[in-house]
RNA sequence: GGGUCGUUAGCUCAGCUGGUAGAGCAGCUGACUCUUAAUCAGCGGGCCACAGGUUCGAUCCCUGUACGACCCA
């Protein structure tokens, strides 16, 4: 049994009350109502005056979630979205019947109402209540009116609860919703065509991780949630699109953070015969863009810190990057032992079978990422750590590609995309060495992929945007959960 | 996986040295036709997350479990 408190029993039994009246407590259609925001908005500074002349009436509909009674005439708050409007009833003015209805109602009812739109005493905006519609009945009551919903854990998994408690919710939720709808626009104004590849992989490639496994009856096939849909928006470029953006899901069966949701967004996007510089000078303006539009100017406050996205944003390569925030010299990059010593020295614990690049990338992830916290692009990757980029001409163990930090975190990861289908075939042989010694994140070998590129792939550039870590950035959230509606929890203990 | 902290009424929170629980809001009854955290009078509401242990006695001390937050790997 669920928790029947006290109030739900009230509520059920004023349920019967509504039948007993002949009102129906779960209405049907209420056609015509005016979005209380667009009301506000037009009449949120026309005075008592002007409003009585024009004689100013509205249909508007919403949650009551703030109820004043005083015998014979009540005031109450009426939401819809993150917006509030007050009506007013009076028994002069509604007549009987439709009072006692008035009466009934609790916080948390939905309502439609007609009415006049004028100022009180105090100049609030307000609805007097010709015609009262009952639409909906709340059975559980609201959290509390001051403080609202705060208990974490209840806000996830009760988001709707959250969302009618906590107006500021709406708007970050709102503000992923322009991001998103922006970085579309952008990109289709550009000439890039949004594409669907497949959610269900045969072979999990396109990124280093741990993928969820599914089962296809029919088909007697294991799947994989994708982890990228990188290898699939390449095969399109083959295929002789210019330009494509999938912006979608992607699937890691990892731990949980305040960065990390095993389902998250991304956007990628391929541009045929561009390289990775052209591909940092649009995601800096494409942020800028974007900061503009929702931000209103291209400077942020993310938790505290004032992050300035004026262009051009620093580059830096990833070897000068460690060795300019440590005080080591060139040799940790290239000898094991002497890196291991100075991993050491960083106080990091470095596994026995652990690769030099790894405990470079290691000393990198712990002495510099936390460090960028204004734009930095660090570019010119190892070649070891990036299976699917470019080598660079004049170092070959090097590669075209860059990964764009800001407030200390990956936001973006982009490069020329390695289209020698021979170079490709020994990284994929490279990665499956590491997948047998024992990195489960080593990319599998994908021979579809591969036979792609044998037809030829032109030169092209890809880049990958975490959306749930913009959002966050443009936003000021601190966790990931509270940009996602419906973070990822443990399933709720039976009660 | 490890550490720290948390879980008490529908919500937000108190609860001292161990003696079977309090407030505000919400709810119910009554008064009130311009209030806005309305006001006034009265009333009800608890598996103190769960399971063990210690104790004459546990919301409180101990152990474990569940769920969550943060930090670390």
């Amino acid at each position: 049994m669920d928790d029947l408190n006290d109030q739900r029993t009230q509520r059920l039994q004023k349920l019967e009350t509504l039948r007993g009246m002949g009102v129906p407590p779960y209405g049907a259609r209420f056609e015509g109502t005016q979005p209380i925001a667009r009301l506000v908005e037009a009449y949120g500074s026309t005075s008592q005056d002007e409003l009585t002349h024009q004689r100013v009436t509205c249909r508007i509909a919403g949650r009551i979630v703030a109820l004043r009674r005083f015998g014979k005439a009540a005031f109450a708050s009426l939401q819809e979205g993150a917006h509030r409007l007050q009506v007013y009833f009076r028994k002069d003015t509604l007549g009987d019947e439709a009072f006692r209805l008035s009466q009934t109602l609790d916080l948390g009812d939905w309502i439609g109402v007609d009415g006049s739109v004028f100022r009180t005493k105090t100049d609030e905006l307000t609805v007097e209540v010709q015609t009262l519609t009952f639409l909906s009945k709340g059975l559980r009551p609201l959290p509390e009116k001051w403080h609202g919903l705060t208990d974490i854990e209840t806000r996830y998994r009760q988001r709707y609860v959250d969302l009618v408690s906590n107006p500021s919710v709406h708007h970050v939720f709102e503000t992923r919703s322009r991001l998103i709808a922006g970085l579309r626009s952008y990109l289709t104004d550009r000439g890039f065509l949004e594409v669907e590849t497949p959610m269900m992989h045969p072979i999990p490639g396109g990124a280093a991780a741990r993928p969820f496994t599914t089962h296809h009856h029919a088909l007697h096939a294991d799947l994989y949630l994708r982890i990228a849909p990188e290898l699939y928006l390449k095969r399109l470029i083959v295929g002789g699109f210019r330009r494509v953006f999938e912006l979608n899901r992607n699937f890691r069966n990892e731990g949980l953070s305040t960065i990390h949701n095993p389902e998250f967004t991304m956007l990628e996007f391929y541009q045929a015969y561009a390289d990775y510089h052209d591909l940092m000078a649009l995601t800096e303006d494409v942020f800028q863009v974007l900061a503009r539009e929702v931000c209103g100017g291209i400077t942020l406050t993310y938790q505290g810190q004032r992050i300035d996205l004026t262009p051009p944003w620093r580059r830096l390569s990833y070897f000068d990057a460690i060795l300019s925030s440590t005080s080591f010299d060139r040799r940790v990059l290239e000898d094991r032992a002497a890196a291991e010593a100075a991993a050491t020295d960083l106080g990091l614990a470095i596994p026995p079978g652990a690769t030099l690049t790894g405990i470079v990338n290691a000393m990198f992830e712990h002495a510099v990422e936390p460090h960028l916290t204004q734009p930095t692009f660090i570019t010119e990757y190892p070649a070891d750590l990036s299976p699917l980029s470019r080598r660079t001409d004049s170092d070959p163990r090097l590669t075209d590609r860059f990964e764009l930090f800001i407030a200390g975190r990956e936001l973006a990861n982009g490069f020329s995309e390695l289209n020698d289908p021979l170079d490709q075939r020994r990284r994929f042989e490279a990665q499956a060495t590491q997948r047998a010694a024992g990195d489960d994140e080593a990319h599998a070998l994908d021979e579809d992929f591969l036979r792609a590129l044998e037809y030829g792939m032109p030169p092209t550039a890809g880049e990958g945007i975490g959306i749930d870590r913009l959002v966050m950035l443009f936003t000021d959230q601190a966790s990931i959960r509270d940009v996602i509606l419906f973070p990822q929890l443990r399933p709720e203990p039976p009660s």
